[in-house]
RNA sequence: GGGCCCGUGGCUUAGAUUGGUUAUAGCGUCCGGCUGAUAACCGGGAGGUCCUGAGUUCAAAUCUCAGCGGGCCCA
């Protein structure tokens, strides 16, 4: 006998069983030769524990999989591990105390990497355990670390593919850097983290070449940046001018003059002429500081400070003309690119002037800005100094604030090869569809070639050496490195792989591995591959890639859902995956995001803790479909537990009565079929309707849509209904057919029901299947295909209807006053709709037991008609005569003076003209009838009371209060007692005496009192009942 | 600034593909009731500018446009 419903101490005694049998290792090699399913987890990133976000997307992904399994598929359940990168790197600075990299370099690289790999290895445990509680089963054993040697080793084959088909390159680009991890960030990365900052802001003058006392006026907030300047930028489609602004011309933008004259509080200004800003192209100027950064006067490009013209020139602010420096702007460095500008850059990795910035050399840029204005302004090319507070990019970890600079770089050259993947993520099913067709569509679409080294420690390695007479090697393999005459370290990692040295194939010299690692989304973008070992293990690979379903959260557009497409196409010219669903975050119940300072971050340890794993994961899916955003709502949650605690109970009290009968778990359905019920039939129907739903719920990934229809039945169907009505069945003495059909549905219903929970929720599922089931586990059976041969789709209506007929005669009994304690004679459906009355007429038992009237009948009421004064209009309007029109209204018939006022306006009465104001209408219900309406009809309950039905219901009242003593006096529910009633009701409960001591389990049924039992006084609608009950020894 | 998503009683939500009676349900609240599976449950009441505005239409929560607010991503 079940006890109460315990979910903490349910799924810890689970746990521990699925540990005693293994139960992973079971279930792969049950589905060892099933048709391969390879999901593929997306590895969160070890800096700290799980939150309610990794909860939900795993309560996503989890259900999937087992469904799957049940399916019969052989799923590859891995869980994977991301472990490199910036911030655990970050992290360990904090720890280690250090603040730039040359303070690492002192205190040892090996020491640094080592305790980064410290760092990201102490999580792995408690995400395991995580997942374990969580109720997931998978291959927590192996999971895929991108630490792991043969990890690292796997992914290079990447590197080794993008070599070959000229994907890798090496160039010069102008990158987001920051100074202080000196390293360069990808575009993501630096635009995590916009800060509202205030800067310098400067108007500047570039004095013309061969122009004297002509100038064009640029605007910038980096002052830093002017001895990098090598070229200024307008916009060919918009409109110049040449303005006299005292003895000097500038050149501005058209649109823009007015608002800079009033800036710079210049009043007397005159235009000269307007040129269209193609026709600027190629003026020249000379380089403001061209004596303090000397090496301006020796570039000899030809386009070198002259005006050129892009399109990325806007009048949003400035001056319309911009200033251009290749080497600290990606827009700048297009621009380079294009007009063959020196790419030219003299800052260094820490962001300090190089020694081409000549007087500014060693200078810390930020440092340098105000010395740099004051160069300007005491040559005399400072218009305006002002400030300006705007949002400015800083490093997504140490947040210091990021500059851009020109460095080499190693890149993916993504935009030769951006229409193949638009091509191929076509192929793709995206849920929701959105997600693919857009937002990772333009994604794609405005991807730039990617930076993909970085000048850190703890990644994996670039396996890329070069040699000093230019030859360069791209290894994908140990082996390679050994045929090479490398000598292959223990650790894969920096600093020991930088001491393998590779026997130069063209010189025979000895190459040097590139020291920079990988940007690490690239670690995770390589797992479609890495995960399964590959190129070395070719098996398992080709049996499972590529990859049939992967989940996770709608900022992977740009992280994993992105490097996993993008390295997959590199390496294999295919989308790695078939189906992607991606998920929202998890806010707070106000919308709020989560955050420590906030402290309204929901933990999922307290939830699994106060609730549960089975109703966490419940809830998580149920709340709201997985593409919008979770508001964490507790009350919610609460709902949920409370529908599992119903649940359970449900489960509680069939087998209460089934164990009390010994009832034999395995009788088939076959044997009863004969002796089911409409309820039994309707159940039957309902659970597989609703296994279907749920099978084509789970095909089309509605996953949300699975726990709301599964609630919706267990509240619903199953414990407000289909128990409701079969519990005067269970309560059947002997072998009875009926019950013994009612524990066959039951168990049907149950075991039904226990699979399609077993995905979502695997513990409560687990337990009630095993109870009835002895197998050693749900989660290691078939799914059971729903059965179309039971289900009644009319059926299913036809109840639905009554159910609306029943809830409105209780409504109509309430209105009325009278308990369903108390049996009515006869109720009257009136109703038009065919439906309604096939549904009455087939399903009318179920109706008269549940409203408990002896009598359901289909046909009409016919209301009365009042006709009512309205004296307040008839008064004024016929004075005298009014008392004589009030009597003359009674006289007639009010259905004829009503149609008369419907279809004329008026109606003569006698020769008064009576209009519609002059009185009201009102319907009379016959005497002895309450009425209630439902959606296609009406309901009539006749409620005289005749002296039969009142001995019936004294007979329940006072059942009813044997009950209540039983149950104060704690007796089992099958235990025998002897009872008397002293009351004036004597005759009345007589005639009633085989249905009270059947439905209160009393031997003898006494009417007078005896001072041995227990008892107790009762007032019934004003009557005094004296009774008693004694347990039967 | 651009792309994508979202906005429905106090709260959480259904309904948008296909425009169509009185806008769904739960929680909360108020009133009444039931109960030998149920710390459950049942009946009823109150509670709505369906973010705003314009348009299309006989008819708009739903379609279109503009705006406001929030989120993610990008610049």
């Amino acid at each position: 006998m079940p006890e109460d419903y315990n979910p903490s101490s349910l799924e810890t005694k689970i746990l521990k069983n699925w540990d005693d049998i293994d139960i992973y290792a079971k279930l792969k090699e049950l589905r060892s030769s099933g048709p391969k399913f390879y999901f593929l987890d997306g590895p969160p990133y070890m800096n700290g524990v799980p939150h309610i976000g990794h909860a939900r997307t795993r309560a996503l992904r989890d259900p999937v999989l087992k469904y799957k399994s049940m399916n019969g598929y052989n799923v590859w359940h891995q869980p994977g591990f991301d472990m490199h990168g910036l911030p655990i790197e970050v992290k360990i600075e904090e720890i280690l105390g250090t603040k730039t990299k040359s303070d690492i370099e002192k205190i040892g690289t090996e020491l640094f990497i080592k305790s980064c790999k410290e760092r990201g290895l102490s999580f792995l445990k408690i995400w395991i355990d995580f997942y374990k509680r969580f109720g997931m089963i998978g291959d927590f054993e192996n999971p895929y670390m991108t630490l792991s040697n043969s990890y690292i080793e796997s992914s290079w084959y990447f590197f080794k593919k993008a070599w070959e088909k000229n994907l890798l390159y090496k160039g010069k680009a102008t990158v987001a850097w920051c100074p202080r991890c000196e390293t360069p960030l990808s575009g993501y990365e630096a635009t995590d983290e916009y800060k509202d900052v205030e800067d310098d802001s400067i108007y500047v003058k570039f004095p013309l070449v061969d122009r004297p006392d002509e100038y064009i006026i640029i605007w910038t907030t980096t002052p830093w940046t002017i001895p990098a300047n090598v070229a200024v930028a307008v916009n060919p489609k918009y409109e110049y001018v040449r303005v006299k602004a005292g003895s000097e011309v500038w050149i501005v933008a058209k649109e823009l003059l007015e608002k800079l004259m009033l800036l710079f509080e210049i009043e007397d200004y005159e235009i000269i002429e307007t040129i269209k800003g193609k026709n600027l192209l190629g003026l020249k100027y000379r380089h403001i500081l061209e004596d303090e950064v000397p090496v301006h006067k020796k570039f000899n490009e030809p386009n070198a400070h002259t005006i050129v013209v892009t399109d990325y020139v806007t009048l949003e602010d400035g001056t319309g003309c911009v200033h251009t420096a290749p080497g600290h702007g990606p827009d700048d460095y297009s621009a380079g690119v294009e007009f063959k500008l020196p790419i030219f850059s003299p800052v260094n990795e820490t962001g300090n002037f190089t020694d081409e910035a000549g007087k500014y050399k060693g200078m810390y840029i930020k440092d340098a800005n105000d010395i740099i204005i004051d160069d300007i302004e005491d040559k005399g090319f400072l218009v305006l100094r002002d400030s300006v507070f705007h949002r400015y990019a800083h490093c997504w970890r140490c947040k210091s604030p990021l500059l851009y600079r020109a460095s080499d770089q190693w890149f993916i050259r993504v935009e030769a090869i951006k229409d193949q993947i638009l091509k191929e993520n076509k192929k793709v099913k995206w849920v929701p569809d959105w997600a693919g067709e857009k937002r990772f569509h333009n994604w794609i679409e405005g991807a730039r070639d990617w930076c993909i080294s970085r000048q850190r420690f703890w990644g994996i390695p670039l396996p890329i050496w070069e040699c000093s007479c230019g030859s360069i090697e791209v290894v994908s393999s140990l082996d390679e490195i050994a045929s090479l005459g490398g000598i292959i370290p223990d650790d894969l990692h920096k600093p020991y792989i930088d001491e393998v040295k590779l026997k130069c194939p063209k010189c025979s010299k000895n190459m040097k591995r590139v020291s920079d690692i990988a940007d690490v989304w690239f670690d995770s973008g390589a797992s479609s591959w890495s995960s399964l070992g590959y190129p070395k293990n070719k098996d398992i690979f080709s049996e499972f890639f590529p990859m049939d379903f992967i989940t996770e959260g709608l900022d992977q557009t740009r992280g994993w859902f992105y490097t996993l497409m993008l390295e997959s196409y590199i390496v294999f010219d295919r989308a790695p995956y078939k189906q992607v669903l991606m998920n929202d975050f998890v806010l707070d119940q106000y919308g709020q995001k989560m955050s420590k300072s906030l402290g309204n971050v929901v933990d999922p340890k307290e939830v699994i803790a106060k609730y549960g794993a089975d109703v966490t994961r419940f809830y998580l899916l149920w709340e709201i479909a997985p593409w919008d955003k979770l508001k964490f709502n507790w009350e919610n949650v609460e709902s949920v537990s409370r529908t599992f605690n119903i649940l359970w109970n449900a489960y509680k009290f069939v087998t209460l009565y089934m164990s009390l009968d010994k009832f034999d778990v395995n009788t088939p359905l076959s044997e009863v079929k004969k002796s089911l019920r409409d309820e039994d039939k309707w159940i039957l129907s309902r659970i597989n309707t609703l296994t279907k739903e749920t099978e084509d719920n789970f095909d089309t990934l509605d996953l949300h849509l699975i726990p709301r229809k599964l609630k919706e039945f267990i509240l619903e169907d199953l414990s407000r209904w289909y128990i409701r009505l079969v519990r005067e069945r269970m309560w059947l003495e002997g072998d009875d057919r009926e019950k013994i059909s009612a524990y066959v549905t039951s168990l049907y219903v149950f075991k039904r029901l226990t699979k399609l929970l077993a995905p979502i929720s695997p513990f409560i599922s687990e337990e009630i299947y095993k109870n009835f089931i002895e197998e050693p586990s749900i989660h290691l059976s078939n799914w059971d295909k729903h059965d179309t041969s039971l289900i009644d789709s009319e059926l299913e209506a036809n109840m639905s209807i009554i159910r609306t007929i029943i809830e409105g005669t209780l409504h109509a009994r309430q209105k009325a006053g009278i308990k369903l304690r108390w049996p009515m004679s006869k109720a009257i459906v009136e109703t038009q709709d065919k439906n309604v009355i096939k549904a009455v007429n087939t399903l009318s038992e179920i109706i008269k037991k549940q409203i408990n009237v002896k009598e359901i009948v289909l046909g009409e009421v016919v209301q009365e008609l009042e006709i009512l004064p309205n004296h307040k209009s008839l008064g004024p309007k016929f004075k005298g005569d009014a008392k004589k029109v009030v009597e003359l209204l009674k006289t007639h018939n009010p259905c004829i003076i009503k149609s008369g006022l419907e279809k004329e306006g008026f109606f003569d009465l006698d020769g008064f003209k009576i209009s519609p104001d002059d009185v009201n209408f009102n319907y009379l219900l016959p005497k002895g009838y309450e009425l209630s309406e439902f959606e296609n009809g009406r309901i009539y309950l006749y409620t005289e009371i005749t002296e039969e039905l009142k001995s019936e219901a004294i007979a329940r009242e006072v059942i009813r209060r044997i009950q209540e003593m039983r149950k104060q006096a704690d007796l089992n529910v099958e235990e025998y007692i002897h009872s008397y009633v002293q009351s004036s009701f004597e005759k009345e409960l007589k005639q009633h005496q085989d249905y009270i001591k059947r439905e209160t389990r009393s031997k003898t049924l006494l009417f007078s009192k005896d001072n041995t039992f227990i008892e107790k006084e009762w007032d019934i609608d004003g009557d005094k009942f004296l009774i008693g009950i004694k347990k039967l020894n």
